[in-house]
DNA sequence: CTGAGTTTGGCAATCGATTGCCAACGCGCA
DNA sequence: TGCGCGTTGGCAATCGATTGCCAAACTCAG
């Protein structure tokens, strides 16, 4: 057998008969015969591997989107015969450079950004590669690169209509860390909802928090030293985080939640459900999302134009638990 | 410029002269020049990327141990110039035959290994394809694979026995799905501690759970179904999730914790110390775990012999917290 | 100015697979 | 037998960097 015989039957369905390839697979299978990879891709010169560029930090708490998103992205590229990079998993000036060498360097075929910044080293950035780049959670469409994305401001809208419908008049809001794209969504969101509901400025307060357990703890000591006359009847919050560091502190403090304050995450974290009260939240679609991103970069390297601007929005879903309850007005 | 010289200058420091080397690196700055890993990586035969093989479900709950795990692994070797490649994120036969092509086809110099099962591919283990392995926290190294652990036997050990100086008696194990490398490791110290103390069958029952918060649910029911009386006053379980399965239902159920029963679970789950109550747990330290592996693989990669039976067991360390408490004997 | 020592240049083979091109082969049919 | 079609074999260039070898150039001290 030639080699060019082999190497056809391995990778041109269709350009070899049938029968010869069944015979070369059988021997390269005897043979303990696999291509060699960096080989066929220098020669090719087309990896099929996919670099993930992780947030910022990974947010380490009880929210699981990173990792769900992770998952869903692997699997995804796994089913269809790619490779998953992790290209970072904390950002400082090093690690972009790491990821733009990378970029660089041959042997990725693609970019998942889960991040709110383009990595960038050198006055380069991994747009400037060539290759094909996909954005996850983060809307850059703006920017031109296309942008996989949760309906944030349509999600936490419904969830304070919703409170508002049960009857809650007076509302804070913990936010995440300012300058974050989701920040930026959800605030709105709250904020332009209240308004139309002719909710303003005593009864909204916006308080700042960092997306952590830490910034509800902050929240609930500033909501605590508050006149119990005073206090706000919902908490709506940046994220799971935060609304379960929010709800620990004022429990321990005596406060019942849903009795004397009803808190909403968001997020979707897995153990909301079974936290003490079970957490009301508005439940992303990680697998979703990642699926989305995933198939969005593979038709992208496989050559199809995708619009710079494209924009797919994955809806979230308002889950009401334990966490609140209605009030009297 | 010989291309001799800026290959030189650019992988073999020493080879050339300083100013010379500045001055190609400024060159290849100027011109955007990245070496070509691909090309590097198929004359070198070898590349710098390690592939990690996940468990064989992602566990997504509270637990946080994978991803700590992949974070603290993923900055190692990104500190040292290694690339992380994930190689799956669930387990069945295509992913293991995905697996083994990837260990044979050149693309990757080292495997890290964090599930109890080596994947296996037409009669062919990762372990064949002469690659260095590193098996993270289940202990491989009496099969010839260098292992980091966590010394679950000793740290449960130490639960077991925080909890009967503080007056318990009557225990429930709430094991996870058996087979399981830790499962045995935490089951048998439960069981010899408990035994070594005079504590036996009718006042330790050990119940299957799935290291899941379903598991802690099922066991709730069943504790639940005692009659009061008879029930266990210590509930240690295999893991947070479950134990957090557990304490949702009993508190549901309107008992008590840890007035009516103590429990503790296992691994640290970030969220553990914001629950109510806060969960008292064994903390594995996952970084240091990720951070030993990591180094391991890089020590073997580069040439250094390790022995196969190698096992470095890395501490956990007893956190209690409000779900547990003294009782009168 | 010379010779020893250091540093760089140039050359060519090499890693392993892919691929375009055309010749060769086998098979069936007229 | 002869022709045409479908399939395989063989050849050689190619992808981009590394590397051993030796010649050439340079530096510096005596």
């Amino acid at each position: 057998m030639a080699t060019s015989t082999v190497s056809r039957a391995l990778t041109k369905p269709g350009r070899i008969a049938e029968p010869t390839r069944l015979k070369v697979e059988a021997a390269a299978r005897k043979l303990g015969y696999t291509v060699n990879q960096t080989a066929r891709s220098l020669r090719v010169g087309q990896t099929r591997t996919v670099m993930i560029v992780l947030p910022e930090s990974l947010y380490i708490g009880a929210s699981q989107t990173v990792l769900e998103g992770l998952e869903s992205v692997a699997r995804t590229l796994t089913e269809r015969g790619y490779h998953l990079l992790i290209a970072n998993v904390s950002r400082d000036a090093s690690t972009d450079e790491h990821i733009i060498t990378t970029a660089f360097g041959g042997t990725i075929c693609g970019i998942i950004l889960m991040a709110t910044l383009p990595p960038r080293a050198g006055g380069l950035t991994v747009a400037d590669a060539g290759l094909p780049v996909v954005s996850l959670h983060f809307d850059q469409s703006g920017d031109g690169i296309p942008s996989v994305v949760s309906n944030d401001f349509a999600a936490i809208a419904q969830a304070v209509q919703a409170l508002f419908d049960m009857g809650h008049r007076r509302f804070i809001y913990v936010g995440g860390r300012v300058d974050n794209y989701h920040e930026g969504q959800r605030v709105s969101g709250v904020r332009k909802t209240l308004a139309s509901l002719g909710v303003a400025d005593p009864f909204l307060t916006v308080m700042r928090g960092d997306f952590n357990f830490g910034g509800g703890v902050r929240a609930a000591e500033q909501f605590l030293a508050t006149p119990a006359a005073e206090r706000a009847s919902a908490i709506v919050c940046a994220n799971d985080d935060t609304a379960i560091g929010f709800i620990k502190t004022v429990t321990d403090a005596g406060l019942n939640v849903p009795g004397d304050v009803s808190v909403v995450g968001f997020d979707g974290a897995p153990v909301g459900a079974f936290m003490v009260p079970s957490l009301s939240t508005i439940q992303q679609s990680t697998t979703e999302l990642g699926l989305h991103a995933a198939d969005l970069i593979i038709r992208m390297v496989e050559g199809e134009t995708v619009a710079p601007a494209e924009r797919i929005e994955v809806p979230c879903q308002l889950v009401l638990r334990q966490s609140v309850r209605e009030i009297a007005s």
